[in-house]
DNA sequence: CTGAAAGCGCTAACAA
DNA sequence: TTGTTAGCGCTTTCAG
């Protein structure tokens, strides 16, 4: 028995059996096994060119026997490609950009395309750590969903300059790269319509819940809001649960007894509804709440969230394309598509 | 402008400036206009050996100019090292496997090591994908979370006779490896405590909402609350927040109307409340609900659950010094950690 | 159809 | 202290 169930909180246990890693098999040990030289080996294994039958036969039953997998490593020093992309984001917990990731290693699930995650942990020197790593490692694309709008450019255009890059959902200020997002600015507007229409009826005040405009979406979103809210409150922090929370319960605090309250991500208009309710307050009685993004998350608020959902598919069979089309030599020129949002109204803010 | 706002739906947009990726710069590049050997470069570049002062300089600058990253192909390559490790999650949209990834990447941070993701995506032949390329890609070590107790066991050993491979959190059965995770049984032991508590004052029938045990902490935890409540009604799934609202859902169409639902996950919980809310009754009020993890989702919870918190900080830096271990050679044997779990009574299931 | 050999970019002996 | 060189494992000419 190696690994038992009595231990300790953490207790260390080491179990002495074989930690032996044996030496790598190579192609020249298959070769050898094999009888043939290490190219007709290579063209076997990856089918390049004919060969004959039998040693096809005797090269795969060697290859089998030793349980060979080839050195990435060496084929993509010797390629200059290492069928690899990279996907920075800056926060894994932050359940959009879980989905993103999430959805983007499906879509290329089915191409011979490895996708590799980095979290930058929202900070600048992890994300430009991470792009430099990924650049020395060869990927053949970088897709990036930049920390700031402003800071992150350097590293963006470092990566701009170096290999296939797709900015995603954010964009780093005057950098040059394929783009896929979406429309901040028409989602906002759905949302502006929307807030106008329920207020026209039952008026009530409007505050808005979101992030600062240190990246292009937030930016975006806001400005869009601003220019249609003009006088409006506008309390603005991070893309977190927990800032959503904290701001409305400072603003429940103060004496906001209704409002409609527009923010500009589901993560935060969850926390403003977990307020709401330990407040002994209702959405949407007391409160009506949107959100923004409409993905993952925002299915477990309670009550259901009106949003704007971000076609993340669409977006993400875009970046495949992109992708692709690059290596399949598809003109110069960057690619840039904003997809248009949908607005899903459900009971937080209902009509 | 390159990057137009009013773009339609998707609509593909060209922006025809310069899209070329410069020719890479390699050693030979700065040891020319230095005008040192690549040897000197090296020696400079990773400050392995004296270097005269001048010769420093002159290295220095010319790699500044030119702007010249490390290809880490060909250092990996002469060193059969990488620098880095791979962790395969079964999926990034469980917010408990995000917030576990983002974790192990925080705790490498400050070491030279790279942590890249690969999601699985719940599926068996993309973790054994996942798990060959980063072998191929020769990396330090590999963090596993296999997907199945059983059938990712072939995978999960081709990777230990490999790299160094560590299981985190769930157990690939008669697979010898590190393993780092929390004590399952003892924490649905502090539930099955915490139920019995609640309901010898106030007595409700119980009902599990559980994961099918096809992995090792389902297994564990499900086994664990059968042994506790022999007779209890258990309804099985998958580790979601829409198998939980559904299972929950069809439980009250039945007639259940009041009881305590203990579940083995957190997003499950999430589910469950859910469903409760949507059919009009509360929580604890109607239905008393335990989650288990305790980590980021469960904040999310309205009302707060009652839930079981894996210690995930201790972990994660359990696996960091696993890593360093096996390379400063600390001896052979497989280190086994887990860790206690602690019990969060909150409003969900209050005493 | 097959083999020999060059060489991707790098580090680490080894020589000087 | 510095340079020359071998070679990590692979693919791909180039000969045969």
């Amino acid at each position: 028995m190696s690994h038992m169930d009595r231990d300790e909180g953490g207790a260390r246990t080491r179990d002495h059996s074989a930690d032996v890693i044996p030496p790598r098999v190579t192609l020249h040990d298959v070769a050898a096994r094999a009888g043939v030289s290490i190219a007709t080996v290579s063209r076997v294994l990856n089918d390049s060119r004919p060969v004959r039958t039998e040693l096809k036969e005797r090269v795969v039953l060697a290859a089998g026997e030793l349980g060979y997998n080839a050195n990435l490593l060496g084929r993509a020093l010797r390629q200059g490609r290492s069928h690899s992309i990279g996907l920075v984001v800056p926060d894994l917990e932050n359940p959009f950009f879980a989905t993103l990731a999430q959805d983007v290693s499906r879509a290329f699930a089915r191409s011979r395309i490895d996708v590799y995650v980095y979290s930058a942990d929202n900070d600048l020197e992890m994300e430009r750590r991470a792009i430099l790593s990924f650049l020395g490692r060869q990927v053949d694309g970088l897709v990036l969903i930049p920390c700031d709008e402003i800071q992150s450019a350097s590293s963006v255009r470092l990566a701009s300059r170096a290999a296939v890059t797709i900015q995603l959902d954010r964009l780093a200020r005057s950098v040059n790269t394929h783009y896929v997002g979406c429309d901040n600015r028409y989602g906002m507007a759905l949302i502006a319509t929307h807030v106008r229409e329920v207020t026209d009826i039952d008026p009530r005040p409007v505050v808005f819940i979101g992030a600062r405009p240190t990246s292009s979406s937030a930016h975006e979103r806001l400005d869009t809001f601003s220019r249609a809210f003009p006088d409006t409150r506008r309390v603005l922090g991070s893309f977190t649960f927990e800032f959503g929370r904290d701001a409305m319960a400072q603003l429940i605090e103060e004496g906001l007894a209704t409002a409609v309250i527009v923010t500009d991500a589901d993560v935060i208009a969850l926390g403003v509804i977990a307020a709401v309710h330990a407040h002994g307050a209702t959405v949407p009685g007391d409160y009506r709440v949107t959100g923004f993004d409409g993905v993952g998350v925002s299915l477990l608020a309670q009550p259901p969230l009106t949003t704007v959902r971000q076609p993340v598919a669409e977006m993400t069979s875009a970046i495949v394309d992109i992708v692709h089309d690059a290596f399949e030599g598809s003109g110069g020129g960057y690619v840039v598509r904003r997809f248009k949002p949908t607005l899903l109204v459900r009971e937080s803010s209902p009509l």
